[in-house]
DNA sequence: GGCGGATTCAGGGTTATCCCTGATGGATCC
DNA sequence: GGATCCATCAGGGATAACCCTGAATCCGCC
């Protein structure tokens, strides 16, 4: 949602990063909390319940999938981005495994980082071309992995709210209302009543059309 | 859900990826057994016989194609189903190689999943959608005579009779049943049988799944 | 405090999908 | 000239999708 700021929640054991994301990123999003450690993460995050979790892969008390595996289950809505100096496999393979919607290496700029951000909010899925060059070029037939930080934000998307996006996710990736409304712990009602809103304004007609929608989007 | 609950085995040394497993997969399909290692997976499997196994690529006591290699002579009617967070071309080649009659990337969703249990159960070979453009041209560049990577992708598409994917690439385009049958000239009622089969044959369940198996190989 | 938006759901209704059985005529193959 | 697909439909039924109205709660905002 870039009307308004996303909610960021950051994890780093490095104060001096932290303070570096903090200072670049809270014009554009904002940041609702810090942890420097898994245990803590966990706690603050299902407290603040961000869109966005900024995510160091290697953390003192574990590996940051720990705090995806923690919080996934009982917040699917929460989008997880992994940030690392690594770009070893293993990392990459363990946060993604996990349920992470993107990887990036630290060496990203501010500006790609905002970028990032909004796309993984919007339910895109981001990745550093550098370190996972076979997994981009099989998410992004079009262009090429250099795509990612040029990538502009859909001006329809924009006008669903979270929730919305969130239940399109899963319609375009084929679940039934029933299964949707399971998997967010809601209503089969109140799905309907979120599709109705997304098909009204994207202006489709049916679930088969919302699908394409989302997949030739890659949202799915 | 289908009559024929397949008896699946499933090979991964995650624990939180096998309760996954379990928790997605229970209602569709006969869950025997599971192992976290080699030697016991290839232990259990002669011993429970299933007719699919999910096999985790990475396991601690070497690769998963390990696994295949061990059974694939004395127990020929099992088809293996890799399942794993890489995309790299060793381990696509080596699985593949052994005798695997698919490979899917974590990334997929549960539906999906089933979907590619039931169709590798059913004797057709599966690869990751995300995955195949990659695995074609890890088989290009290899040496071997592989007209076998070729062929798996198109299978899916080839049981198809022409009036079927006449019909997939309206109904992927969003056009309900009655829009179709005008612009064919048929009536409503064989469009539904015509769809009905591709359903069937593709292993799906709904339109919206069969539009999103459509935009993503791109025959919209 | 009021106002609007987001999210949550109910009731009640219409239409669309999807499945099953079964049937016809045509084409092809051996 | 069967056997086997393919393409074409009907009837009937079960479920899912979709729409509309209305309403409650929570939230941030002015």
């Amino acid at each position: 949602m870039s009307a308004t700021r996303p909610r960021v929640f950051l994890v780093d054991d490095h104060e001096l990063f932290r303070s570096g994301v903090r200072a670049e990123l809270s014009a554009a999003v904002d940041l609702v909390g810090e942890a420097d450690d898994v245990a803590p993460a966990i706690e603050l995050i299902a407290e603040r319940l961000p869109e966005v979790v900024l995510l160091d892969v290697h953390l003192p008390g574990g590996g940051g999938h720990l705090v995806v595996d923690a919080l996934q289950a009982e917040h699917p809505e929460i989008r997880f981005l992994a940030l690392s100096v690594s770009d070893t496999p293993e990392d990459v393979i363990a946060v993604v495994r996990a349920g992470a919607r993107g990887y990036l290496t630290k060496t990203v700029s501010a500006p790609e980082l905002i970028d990032a951000v909004r796309r993984v909010a919007g339910g895109d899925a981001v990745f550093s071309p550098r370190l996972a060059g076979f997994v981009l070029d099989a998410f992004a037939h079009s262009t090429g992995p250099d795509e990612v930080a040029t990538h502009l934000v859909d001006a329809e998307l924009d006008q669903l709210t979270s929730r919305e996006r969130e239940v399109l996710r899963l319609i375009a990736r084929g679940y039934a209302y029933k299964e949707i409304a399971r998997s967010l712990h809601i209503a089969v009602k109140t799905v309907e009543s979120h599709v109705s809103s997304v098909l009204r304004k994207l202006q489709l007609s049916n679930r088969s059309q919302l699908t394409r929608w989302a997949t030739e989007r890659r949202l799915a």
